[in-house]
DNA sequence: GCTACATGCTGTAGCGACTACAGGTTCAAG
DNA sequence: CTTGAACCTGTAGTCGCTACAGCATGTAGC
């Protein structure tokens, strides 16, 4: 019987009053029943369901990951396998990243260390971004 | 007199044609000469800058950075700390992406580990994903 | 010179995942 | 009953592109 105000739930959740409307536009999460005057009352499932959501963003799932994820969850019917799976996916997109990543600041930081700082105009930086393409 | 289509332009520098007539439109490079016929024909110093933007990009600098960067460049009397300056400021953000990532990498990777992958129900990482928050 | 057709043009809309209003309504405390 | 905080809808903006639609132009072969 505990009735949340969109604002509780957002304190709660740790995710955006917006978002928690953007959320309900794109079908994440479901409707919940409005007060006579129109204005959202959230309960506990709705509560659980949209912190599985946020932990899912904050593990970098985009939302149709975590959609197709709630559909299973909510099919009731899903297996360990498929979850894990998706899972799996997921992390090989964050390694990937990460690897990316890696280049970038390998690159920055010898670029960085190259340059002295000093005041003059002949910067090995400017000279390293302007070289022709190897 | 190497005049470059914007064909051309996109295959010598790797960057999408569509993607340099988007540079054009939001400054970060000028706008070339045209033909009678209205054609964009660029030239060696074209073909320069836009290949600096696809490092700077490629080192992942917001184009507001590539254009701060490019306006010093241009200016002449920029000094080495300015832009060794703007460099340390995308490595320490490309450091903190890298920190961001590797907890997700961590809390994916043990979900994944915990998980059997059986065709049972019941599942370990739906478990985590729904459980209280710490 | 003429014909194909590859390439170019502008302008607009879409992506993902929000965020930020404007301009109005409702709820809850005192 | 009043006040003002919280809520509502709808739209537009963010970043860095990308993808059209519906034309116009450039160029190579004949």
């Amino acid at each position: 019987m505990t009735e949340l105000s969109i604002g509780t739930l957002a304190s709660r959740t740790g995710v955006n009053i917006e978002t928690i409307r953007y959320y309900e536009r794109i079908g994440v999460i479901p409707p919940p029943p409005r007060t006579a005057g129109g204005q959202r009352r959230y309960d506990e499932a709705h509560l659980r369901r949209l912190s599985f959501v946020r932990r899912c963003r904050e593990l970098g799932f985009p939302l149709d990951e975590i959609r197709a994820l709630l559909a299973l969850v909510d099919g009731g019917d899903y297996s360990c396998a498929e979850i894990r799976e998706t899972t799996v996916r997921q992390l090989e997109a964050v390694r990937r990243r990460i690897a990316d990543l890696r280049v970038m600041e390998r690159t920055l930081d010898a670029m960085a260390a190259a340059c002295a700082g000093g005041a003059v105009p002949d910067c090995p930086i400017v000279d390293a971004l302007f070289a022709e393409r190897r």
